[in-house]
DNA sequence: TAGCTTATTGTCCAACTGACAACAAGATGA
DNA sequence: TCATCTTGTTGTCAGTTGGACAATAAGCTA
């Protein structure tokens, strides 16, 4: 396969140098979610081929030969976001025999959640190779990453409502509003405050940091952080997530 | 890699003629569950090779470098079975990195449901080389694929409550009480049969046959079908089938 | 026809949910 | 200073659901 090729488009040196150490038909896509002012955004790179001028694509690369899976996708992230420690989870195989060009490459995608707070891009990759965009307005992609993206939003909207993982897009102090919002807008619905509030707290997941929200023009909100040993007890017994 | 590894075990002639036009590094693994008496159960073969004797395994093989990954997934299981649509889903990839002897394989296991009157072994099997185990009572088996059907199992407790696909394991025409045995048996539990009842008829998917079980002693019970066309329309408008 | 087994319908109450009213706490600006 | 605005937080109420279980129906066997 030709270099140019490189799923995903990291041209890093460390990749290209390593192009012979790895399984040439499989190869890693990252589908990373973020939340940007109430809005579900997607990390996107600008395909710098000539083929695929100006499309954009899902961050990936190759799989190491001596790397297993999960490794490699966050090996793939972290040298291009810095981020470590981030929710990752694999999402699906696609492996359509005419996905990619020339070569028969079957990707093992994952998905991830960051919150803002956490985020920064690494230095090196200019600002307009790497941008997040609104799942709402999405650009043209090169290959099957619609398709892939659109598995994604589907998972993602079960997954948030049947397991606690919301969280992973919120900084590590929230307000209950904020959750909402995020729901809302995972969800793309609106939700009653009361009832929303209610139902949250009598999981007993969220625990009080007895501190208020600073800086805003109004009655600020109280502050909460998700409680994992909580949650972890609770599904012990049966409890189940379920918003 | 030396023929004698081929993954699950399957050596047809038309599996191993077409060993040079696969990928090498990518299987694909069933996990095809199937109800017995209310026991659910899972499809393993043996293998046959000396370094695995008398351990079991996942039934799969080799994708060909020209067919989709569910083909191959498909082929696969209809060469063993006999059995032609199914309901197949893909479960996840696994690929650690020591998973499998000498050389690097990335597997991609698929879970299938399959009803007993649809289900017949294919001649030239012997019965002693494939058979169906209890998932209470696995015998010992090979590379990863405990570690495939526990997360296979567990898919599947969350997916059958969340999706109408657990008639996939009766035959056409059924009762509610084989339906209620189905989820006992499934999520290894028991509910309450007239509670049961209410739930799954207040959902609407059910269409009565007009008819009546056979050759039971004791009041027989009325037939239902699922009606996939009302749960595409319920669905459509919002509809979550949830257990 | 009595007795057994399973099917099917019905009842009761506690818990939950959606809709929405009401009040509290700051911040802002006349 | 005080009315006003915005958001936070608590409360109410009626309709729905879910678990426990009683009661009745239907068909077989002895």
């Amino acid at each position: 396969m030709p270099n140019n090729h490189i799923p995903g488009s990291q041209h890093s040196p460390n990749a290209l140098s390593l192009a012979e150490n790895v399984i040439k038909a499989l190869s890693i896509d990252n589908l990373v979610f973020g939340l940007d002012n109430d809005d579900l955004k997607i990390l996107l790179v600008r395909q710098t081929d000539p083929l695929h001028q100006g499309k954009w694509a899902l961050p990936g690369g190759w799989i190491r030969y001596d790397e297993n899976l999960r490794d490699a996708a966050y090996r793939l992230l972290e040298e291009l976001t810095g981020v470590r420690d981030l929710f990752l989870e694999q999402l699906k195989t696609f492996g359509r025999v005419d996905r990619f060009p020339s070569e028969r490459v079957v990707t093992i995608a994952y998905y991830a959640l960051v919150s803002a707070d956490k985020f920064s891009l690494v230095a090196g990759q200019s600002a307009a190779d790497v941008s997040w965009q609104s799942v709402n307005n999405l650009p043209e992609l090169v290959y099957d990453h619609a398709e892939i993206i659109e598995h994604g939003l589907k998972v993602l909207r079960h997954q948030v409502c049947h397991q606690p993982i919301g969280f992973n897009l919120l900084p590590e102090k929230f307000t209950l509003l904020q959750l909402q919002a995020l729901y809302e807008a995972i969800l793309n619905t609106t939700l009653d405050k009361p009832n929303f509030r209610r139902k949250i707290m009598k999981m007993n997941l969220l625990s009080p940091c007895n501190e208020k929200q600073q800086g805003v023009p109004h009655r600020a909100a109280s502050l909460y952080r998700f409680d994992a040993e909580a949650y972890k007890h609770l599904s012990e017994s049966g409890f189940a997530f379920e918003i």
